[in-house]
DNA sequence: ACCTGAACACCGTTCAAGT
DNA sequence: ACCTGAACACCGTTCAAGT
């Protein structure tokens, strides 16, 4: 009565899928723990397999870091959609802008390794470097939208948008440290007022 | 013959002063081997001295890169101070600017590690506090003085200065991790466009 | 084809012992 | 007061062996 394996990608020897089982481990841990916790005998142990076990799925720890984070951009992503699905115009830039943060603070292990040295530059991980850079995508498409309804003024879009996501991940960065008390704002306050700044730029008018 | 030891601080047992020769050898490994490399075994051993004798002088691997990032700071600072003193207004602004982002790119290893998970939300280690918030300062500083000349228009400085601190920090990260490639811009033109945007913003005129 | 168990090198950390 | 040597727990990684 058993039916014959049909994708070879979809069963496993204890798991259903075991990469999938030991991507889950490892965000949980990332959550529960933190960064340092995401270790290969980590994910083993939660998942309830031998210590050399991931490494029939990962070539080593920078393979597994990657497609946590990959996931993770995956996330980001989804989460940035949702807004623009019901927000248009500047409203929906406004909402990304604190859509992408929020992501980050509620995210602070999964976001770090997301930008982590270990992850970064990745010729060998193309998976990785496809769901990072649909980030950038997204935005410079939003910014075109945009700019042909004439929200936004002309020039380089690409230009545009690295400076708003640049702007939006080191505030992310920069709250998660804890350097942004001095400026005397709260989060939101941070989030409103860096978008119009960068929206109306800091020179006289 | 021997001279009494006049400072507790300036002197040691095989070493003039230990703990500085291990936070140098934790930057050089930094630059030669990158964060990963910073160990506190390896720093022992670029030092020439047992692996347990860093403990007397950091509490724990923390520590040592609370140490390094520290120093990490005081360089970066005085990268931006030596453009300021040379030029001033709009140019000297646009100059701190060229100086942060190509200290970052300069130090990749050692700019990580000063925004690193590890060595952030610091309560333990005020001094790293007090060099990190320095350069928030610093860059609130220069924005005031550019708001009495009318350079820059009125309005929040702390604001301006975290919007401003972030887009620097973010495009560092981001042109580390190989993120911006999809923008189809050199760094210096990245770091042209975007100061220029973060100047006169993204809204039509 | 997928997983286990044992092994090796490396790291953080502690502690008794040396000068 | 400062440093060494040995020890323990933990991690990444490899490899022969099991089903």
């Amino acid at each position: 009565m058993a039916a014959k394996p049909r994708s070879k990608s979809t069963r496993a020897y204890h798991h259903g899928d075991l990469k999938d089982a030991l991507v889950r481990s490892g965000l949980d841990l990332l959550h529960t723990e933190g960064p340092a916790a995401l270790t290969l005998r980590g994910v083993a142990r939660a998942a309830g397999v031998s210590q050399a076990a991931p490494y029939r799925h990962f070539a080593d720890h920078r393979a597994l870091v990657g497609a946590v984070a990959e996931q993770g951009f995956r996330l980001l992503q989804q989460a940035m959609i949702v807004v623009v699905q019901r927000d248009t115009g500047r409203k929906g830039l406004k909402g990304v802008a604190i859509a992408y943060v929020t992501f980050g603070l509620e995210n602070p292990a999964l976001y770090r390794i997301m930008f982590g040295a270990e992850v970064v530059r990745e010729a060998d991980l193309p998976e990785l470097h496809k769901t990072g850079s649909a980030v950038l995508g997204f935005v410079r498409h939003g910014i075109e939208e945009l700019q042909r309804q004439s929200l936004i003024g002309p020039g380089d879009a690409g230009a545009m948008a690295t400076a708003l996501w640049s702007m939006l991940h080191g505030l992310v960065m920069l709250v998660l440290d804890g350097q942004t008390a001095g400026s005397g704002l709260s989060v939101a306050e941070l989030v409103e007022e860096t978008t119009r700044i960068m929206m109306f730029g800091m020179a006289p008018r």
